[in-house]
DNA sequence: CGATGTCAAGGAATC
DNA sequence: GATTCCTTGACATCG
């Protein structure tokens, strides 16, 4: 028998829509303060919906990196209280938190001035959550970067953008398959070379697989590369199966045409019967948490989840229990 | 008020 | 070397 958390990312569609975080623009002064006002309040829905799982938005503390922004550089220290307030509420409430610096977040580009920014980043990313006195399962996902060069010499300059991390940096740093460049068996080998947990993206796995490893291999090799006590976790997601329409200007007007999806795009919400097949291939043995990446967020999970216990799947107090 | 432009940030393809 | 797409949401500004 194994017992997963379903998560979702950044925002709240339910209840009319809560905010993630404070998107002033600078000129305004957002702060990081107001951010977690909105957390708080992002905490107690969970609490209500039985939300076990949430990915905060990657700019909670706004500007906390920017070159250009010094004045906002100082806003984990001082919120210190309040982090570990709302930190200490999160582990009384028993949620997984996590974040994902998007695509500006490279640790491995050519350029050195990036893979500084880049840490910089991930240390800001870590101090929040260490400043949250999360545990170690609260961690900070990124992809390995760009390919520029070939495999070897991208997996190379990830290392090299390893070293600039610090100890507390890279206790929280994750790496994830992505749907282009960087497959589940070479993630996996790079991990073994620096020591970041692997994060298994399914659909990117459909998109980008050329070493044609099978479901429960790659499961395995990803949870392999993770330490003892901590749980892992994984990124589900349907491919959007609708068709989109691409804007062009002629002249002064839009002109649409419609536009076939890519398998990358993710759906609005999660298909539950591919889901509850692969759950139970992949579920009953080590417990692993999962991140659901659809377009209606938490409305997605909440619909699943009714879905999966209409099949007869167990739910218990919004974690999925298999086998 | 609704429509449109812009945002901190990179990479890769295309011209 | 410069432009555009990728892809996404919300602030900000314009009409």
């Amino acid at each position: 028998m194994s017992t997963h958390r379903i998560g979702f990312a950044v925002k709240v569609l339910g209840e009319g829509g809560l905010p993630s975080h404070d998107a002033r623009r600078w000129q305004s002064d957002p702060h990081l303060r107001v951010s977690l006002g909105y957390l708080e309040a992002i905490l107690g829905y969970l609490e209500r919906k039985e939300l076990p799982m949430y990915r905060v938005v990657t700019q909670l503390a706004p500007y906390a990196t920017h070159p250009d922004l010094p004045q906002f550089h100082g806003q984990i220290e001082e919120c210190a209280e309040e982090l570990a307030a709302i930190g200490a509420r999160a582990a009384e409430l028993d949620i997984r938190l996590s974040s994902h610096p998007g695509q500006y977040t490279v640790l491995n580009s050519e350029d050195e001035r990036i893979r500084r920014s880049a840490a910089a980043e991930l240390e800001s990313q870590a101090a929040l959550f260490d400043a949250m006195g999360l545990p170690a399962e609260a961690v900070v996902v990124i992809h390995v970067g760009g390919a520029a060069g070939g495999m070897e010499a991208a997996c190379d300059r990830f290392l090299e953008g390893w070293e600039l991390l610090s100890d507390a940096a890279r206790a929280r740093v994750v790496i994830e398959n992505d749907d282009r460049s960087f497959a589940i068996r070479t993630v996996a080998e790079l991990s073994k070379r620096c020591g970041a947990p692997v994060v298994w993206d399914i659909l990117h796995h459909r998109c980008h697989d050329p070493d044609q490893v099978p479901d429960r291999e790659a499961l395995d090799l990803a949870f392999a590369t993770w330490p003892e006590g901590v749980v892992p976790k994984i990124h589900y997601s349907s491919p959007r199966l609708d068709m989109g329409e691409k804007k062009r200007k002629v002249g002064r007007r839009v002109e649409r045409t419609p536009a076939l999806p890519q398998l990358r795009a993710h759906a609005d919400l999660v298909d539950p019967i591919a889901f509850e097949y692969v759950m139970r291939d992949l579920g009953g043995g080590p417990d692993f948490d999962v991140m659901v990446e659809a377009k209606g967020k938490d409305l997605a999970v909440l619909r699943l989840r009714e879905q999966l216990i209409a099949r007869g799947m167990e739910i218990e107090a919004g974690w999925l229990i298999v086998g």
